[in-house]
DNA sequence: TATGAATGAGCCTTCATTCAT
DNA sequence: AATGAATGAAGGCTCATTCAT
């Protein structure tokens, strides 16, 4: 069901979004250019102006248009993987986060301009926050809580969080390492896969390990058991 | 050893590298000013272009500057720790890893350059992969190696030292979301060696984790051998 | 017989004649901008090309939209005031001129934007002379001669006109200088008759004084005979 | 001693500040054009945010300049004609005043600079006000004052300076009208002279008048006389 | 060797006007 | 008749670089 656009069919300002959301990921919001933006959205200099105010409304309009959609696809994620055990969960969002962060698909652009926020925050770091990182956080945070139990600290969870986003993001952020180390890693569906299962088999290893050596401020530790993973 | 400079003593290209380095990683290559560098090295306008012929060379003579030290350092942190088992060399090196990454300290500002280096790739990046990332690479991923022996492939150790090497350096790029999730983290010493505990727990439980599983992307994860770990 | 307009009863045009007398006063033609003009008409961006051509047209519609209602304003004045004797002549046309430029009241408009063209002329300058300038002045001038008599030279009496007018205008083109020297005249009615007062008392003098002297730039003052006045 | 200047010979800074007084007289703070002051001055674009920092600071600029040597000449005048009786400071101050105003002479610029200043207050309006407008104003209290005795009110000899400095602004503000009015009058040192006189001469009717009068918040009003109006 | 001045390309933004409906 | 969108010229300003001494 998925409607293929022809940019033409598009109006000024829904090319101008589309653009803009093209260059503020690939040179981030103080790099970017007005001027390449409207070259590339077909339209005139002042339109910026005349649609968002500023270069910087622009940018604010850019996460306003996709936040929604992008809320909505997070409650059906973590809806669809309710039922499932916590471990199948985690495999849901890993894989989840990953395709949005590394896909080049244009329906994907704002994980990487989410993770550009993270590392360069500009006046719109806020409602990053707000509309995609918070939400996607507390996501992994209930996925942890419920492997690990009532009983560790929520320090101990969040940092897992951490960890495992951490992890995740360095594939988008440090993608020319990446290029550098593992030149065959292309970002093609099935590295990204492949990548998820490492990210998740390394996480519940690492997490398992925090709860049995019940360390940072753990208060009772529950023994390892056999099934676990 | 540590040679206290007055800035007063230093010439102008000395003071123009040590303004740069630390402008460099505030700002990032290309939102840093070299009239901002040059006010704070007290040195002229034209110093810039005079010493290093283009802002683009300073910001290499800073790579440049600071290169020789830090392989010493990677060098001596590498024997110093190599009697010792895998798992505390491992430690040793995330402590130092995060202390470069995340201490304030003048003297450590490479670190930090270098995040900003993989994140955001300028014309140094070759430089900047050759003269840092690589040998800590090569050193990570002996001690990686040391400890899931041979056997493993290459891809496996490979992505482990990556799952180290992200989760470190998200605590550097993403300062601003770790300030909001965890407000009491204030990159102090002691908080970046209750870190260091976790990354290091983290990522010995996740290494062993994939050794047991057998491959990077197994599906069906053989059952746990006695030597395992 | 003054009717009260609804704005919203008001065509586009009358709204846009309305509010940009009102701008044109407070910031001058080429400070004005159609955008704050047609918001505050509360019409379209286009409107003003659409009815008057440009922002050119639009200022010479607001002239010529009020310059009816002046001339008949203008010759009520002069009609009402004939009978009585010069002196009391020229205290009406000061007051009735003061106050047309002073007071606040939007019915009153004309004569601040008069003053504003004086100063700063623009394209319209032609139309605001003859309109409503040269009438004022003849008003004026009649009044002097009729105080002076019919020996003294033609430009005995038009320095003397100019020296009236002048010293009405500073109040109003010097509002700021006068808020500055004077900060308790705050151009309420009161202080506008006092100020009459006093314009009236000094011209009264001065013209008296010129025409004692004999001529306009006499080099020595004749003794007074006593028919003097 | 009238140094001329060649342009070429004056550094950039010099010349921009040259250009910039005509231009601001010319056209007024707003509607001036820096890319019109620099080709004017022969500089580069840039030269202006560089000696300046912007506009502003130019327009700044160009009334600092100006003002040691206004000051002086202001105390010149007044040291100078201080032995003369009351009436003949009077044309002296007119005299200087309207020479300063109306003179197209390029020393001169700043008459007209304050004129504008004084009609369209900008930032610079308090600058102009303690440097220039307050000092003549005080001289020429200082003259009326002394021409009416002490017994008169504060506020009549405010009045009356008004009225005079009232008469010579306009032929300053309004010279366009003064232009088709007495199309002879074209500003040559001898119609300033003449208009001089004028002015002084209505001026002394003027504030004699009003102090035979003794109107306008006179303490106490004498009887009234036959002879009044 | 080292500097303060000067340069020009290019940035975001503003604004009166025109277009297409 | 009237509108919201679109236009393009032009504005002030920034900044790395080069010039002239």
């Amino acid at each position: 069901m998925n409607m293929l656009f022809d940019d033409q069919q598009l109006d000024t300002r829904a090319r101008l979004v589309k653009a803009a959301a093209a260059i503020f990921v690939e040179q981030g919001f103080g790099a970017a250019k007005v001027r390449d933006i409207v070259a590339r959205a077909d339209a005139n200099i002042a339109a910026v102006n005349y649609h968002f105010g500023s270069k910087e409304g622009l940018y604010a309009a850019v996460i306003q248009y996709h936040s929604a959609q992008a809320m909505e696809n997070l409650s059906q994620q973590v809806t669809g993987s309710r039922r499932r055990v916590p471990a199948a969960q985690l495999r849901d969002f890993v894989r989840t986060f990953l395709q949005r962060l590394l896909t080049d698909t244009p329906q994907f652009t704002m994980g990487k301009l989410v993770a550009r926020e993270m590392v360069e925050p500009t006046a719109a770091f806020n409602l990053i926050m707000e509309k995609f990182v918070l939400p996607q956080y507390h996501a992994l945070r209930a996925i942890i809580r419920s492997m690990v139990g009532a009983a560790p600290p929520e320090e101990l969870v969040r940092r897992c969080c951490l960890s495992v986003v951490g992890q995740c993001l360095y594939y988008q952020s440090a993608r020319q390492v990446v290029s550098v180390l593992d030149p065959e890693f292309d970002y093609g569906e099935k590295d990204i896969d492949r990548l998820a299962e490492h990210i998740v088999a390394f996480s519940l290893g690492g997490v398992h390990q925090l709860v049995r050596s019940g360390t940072t401020a753990a208060r009772k530790p529950r023994p390892a058991r056999a099934d676990d993973r």
